[in-house]
Formats: C-alpha cells, structure tokens, sequence
DNA sequence: GAGTGGTCTAGACCACGCA
DNA sequence: GCGTGGTCTAGACCACTCT
C-alpha cells in the first residue's frame, strides 16, 4: 500500500518522463560507452540488475534486448551479456549517429554549409508529406573525418517545423544526434535507408578528396524520431576505401 | 490445476518444441507475406491475438516486437499494428534472404559452383576459430537475377560441421536460409554485416554483366545461427543500379 | 468513452554453461 | 548444483487515437 502511495508520488511530480526501461539502457549505454564496461566485460546479471536499480525482470530484460539491438552487448544462455568491441569500422547502420561509434579513430565534423531554411528539392528522394511540404526545409551540408580523412559527405534535410534558433547552434564537432536529444528531447527510434554503389562526381569527389568516378557509398536514410510524425532525412556519400561501413542485424 | 497437468503433458511429449511467441511470429509473418494481411491492413489488436491463439499479452507483444524489427509491421499506439509495405528494393539487410525480400519482382538463383568441400581461403575475411579451421569449409557461388538481369553474385562460406549431404541438395531457385531451416532445424538469429564500394573486377563484370571498373556493392557478412556455434559467411557484390539494397534499423 | 498499444509488477519454470 | 538468461502467466495502470 506504501508503496502505491510512493508510486502515485512519484507520478503526481513527475521527477523524470523517462520509461525504467529507457533509464536503465541509457545507464549502461553511458557506462560501455565510458568504458565503466570494456569489451568482453561481463554485465551484472539481469537479478543483479533488478535488485540494484528496484525493478522487475521484465524491466530489465527490456533495457537489455535495447542494448543487444543498439549493438552494444550480446547475450548467452547460462554465462550472461557480454559488451561488444565498439566497431573498428563505422557502424553507422545501427541506431547511434557516427560521431559515437568509431571506436579509436579521431572523428571530426565539418561543416561545408551552415543549417538553413530553404524549399525541399524535387523529386525527393522519400515521399513527403503534405505538413512536411509546406513547412519547407533546413538543409545543411557536414563532412565527417576520420583521422583528419574525409570519409563522409553527408547532406542533411530536416523538416522546419518547431525547432526553435536551430540554425543558430554550433554544429561544428558537435554530433546532430545529441543536439536533437539534449536541445528539443528528440530522440531517434529507427528509420530506413537505401544503398547503392555509384561513381564519385564533381561535387563528391572534391569533398571526399578522390579521384572522379571512383567508386563510392551512397546511402539515403529516413530517420524516424519519438516526436509524433517527426522524421528527418539524410543523404550519404562515403568513401570506403579505407574504413568500411559496418553494422549488425 | 489442470491447466498446469495440460501444460505438463503438453511439454513431455513436446507436440512441437518452438516457442510461443516464435510460433505465432511465423504465423503471423506467413499470413503477412501470403497476402493475408497486405500493405496498410491493420493486424487483430494484441488483446485479440491473446484471446484467439491462448496467451498473454507480453508473450504477443513479443512476436508483434520481432515482427517490428523484421519490418513486417509499425506499431501506432492507440491505433494498432499496422502492415507496412514490402520493400520494393531489395531487403536484404533485415534477417531475411534475399529470396522473401523482393516484392513484386520475379527472383530466381543461378549456381554457379555447387557447393563443395574445400579449405578456408587464406586471409578470410572474418576471424575463424580453431573448430572452424580444422573443419574445412563449404563453398558455393550464386548468382541471383531479378526479372532476369544478374543483381548479386554470392559466394558463401558454411563451416563443414555437421551438415549431411549437404553438398547433393538443390540449391536452384532455392533459399538457403530455407534449406537450413527445414532441413537441418538452423534458424538464421543475426549476424554483421561491412559495406563498401568497389570497382568491379574481371569476375564480377562477368557474373554481373556489367563493364569492368562499374562500381558495385560489396557486403561481407558473418551470419549467426540458433545451433550453437554455427555461424556462416557470406561475401556479396552486388549491381546496384537498378535495385537499391534497403533496410531499416 | 472505448479501445489501442506502452509500461510495469511479482511471481513461475525451463534450458544452458560452468565448476 | 548453481547461477545465468529464455519463456510465460495474470494481472495492473497509463497515454494515445478515434468518434
């Protein structure tokens, strides 16, 4: 009975809008990602879990199905969840950004053209939406290095609807990710993307740095997002010649 | 109390040894791609399911969850589960082969060596263990056409552990992850995946029909398995021209 | 308001890996 | 034999969508 009194408490102040589940993911997603657990480390187990943070199984067991889908531990029968290596490569096809997933190297951004409100393109390359049409778009223009190496061309299409002083934030070494997280509680739930192998043009193969038509990624994403009808678009240029896209499923 | 003697009988002589939930998954996944439930189509809501095929609801929220990350379905909270389209690319990243992944388009598969027993390549592309090593490896190349033009040109690797005749099966216009499935009980559980882009070699263009130097696609995937320990790898170059590869994530 | 999916509790038994 | 994760039950309350 006590306890549906704290319960009640605790919902009437809302203390914190965060689901357990999400709170406990993030936890440990913050802690591998610290290295508090390195590679190969042992998680605590799902009843270690339970008894620390006050919650049931089921509870737990979400937050962890969370961190096997985000790629960031594997689990076993009978031994326990085991931390995953931080890809070598790019693992930007799993949920996180790039900024937070190239192990090692040194990843910069760079910013080739400032966020800014304009009209979307033609022939999009995802449907629109009618809302999402008359809003119009802030497009910006990133190139991603790696050891000082450009390896991404990356041209990003949000729609302009309700993100306020956005094209007056600092993107530079920043990840798109976080500022969408920390600045508008945004947060990224999943998405589509397309990938094809095409020859570098003009344009790409002065940003990447290769010669004309060598052979790069091309990658076209819909990224879906916890607010209701917010999806935002993004279309990549990579050059794998030396750091290969990486990924699980 | 009869419930747990029905329950017990039921499990001692394991009328079928899947679990629930994996149960109405495949249920639900062979209605979804027969058409019962096409593009857009609400599934029955989770109290439904609950009550028609006798469980509960986390146990239908759990084939409804796998549902979601196959790409099958999209959940709307206060409205249902909605049947989402069939990738008209080619969706090959989700768990899947390639053979259900293609909509509307006429897949077939050409051998271009059946499988064989040999030793691994030197320097493969994924890191093997000793059991692995000294097992040898099984090897088989592909070539899948949609609509009749050559797409993928696929050499895959199976460890030779434990798969009796093997190398007789038919293997023409058929799925692999088929073949594991219904004749060897192996469940294809996740794997990784790296991609890049490369110029096309004397022996791609060939198989591809494509000029030398067109850039392709190129996927190395390690594929895990629910049989312990069994993983299989697959090596994938892929014609992109006409057929984006798509997933989501 | 009625129905939907989202979150959560408090238990239970099982299969697996290891010592 | 013990602890691990895997599966499952039988409830509960909530937020959301539709009408």
């Amino acid at each position: 009975m006590f306890d549906k009194f704290l319960l009640l408490l605790y919902k009437t102040f809302k203390l914190t809008d965060l689901p357990q589940y999400k709170k406990l993911y993030e936890l440990l997603r913050k802690h591998i990602e610290d290295g508090v657990y390195k590679e190969g480390d042992l998680l605590p187990s799902e009843n270690e879990l339970c008894a620390v943070h006050g919650v049931t199984r089921p509870t737990v067991r979400h937050a962890l199905d969370t961190l096997v889908r985000g790629g960031y531990i594997k689990k076993h029968q009978g031994k326990g969840s085991i931390v995953i290596s931080q890809a070598k490569e790019i693992g930007i096809l799993s949920i996180q950004g790039t900024t937070s997933a190239v192990g090692e190297n040194k990843l910069r951004t760079k910013i080739v053209s400032q966020p800014k409100i304009m009209q979307w393109p033609d022939h999009f390359f995802f449907e629109l939406s009618d809302v999402e049409k008359e809003s119009g778009c802030i497009f910006m223009e990133r190139i991603r290095l790696v050891n000082n190496v450009p390896v991404f061309y990356d041209i990003t299409y949000l729609p302009n609807i309700n993100l306020p002083r956005f094209c007056n934030r600092k993107f530079e070494d920043r990840s798109l990710f976080e500022i969408l997280r920390k600045n508008y509680q945004i947060e990224v739930t999943g998405g589509q993307q397309r990938f094809s192998a095409i020859p570098a043009n003009e344009e790409i193969s002065k940003f990447l740095e290769i010669k004309k038509n060598k052979p790069v990624l091309h990658l076209e994403r819909r990224i879906e997002t916890s607010r209701n009808n917010f999806v935002f678009y993004s279309c990549l240029y990579c050059n794998t010649e030396f750091h290969a896209l990486s990924g699980t499923f």
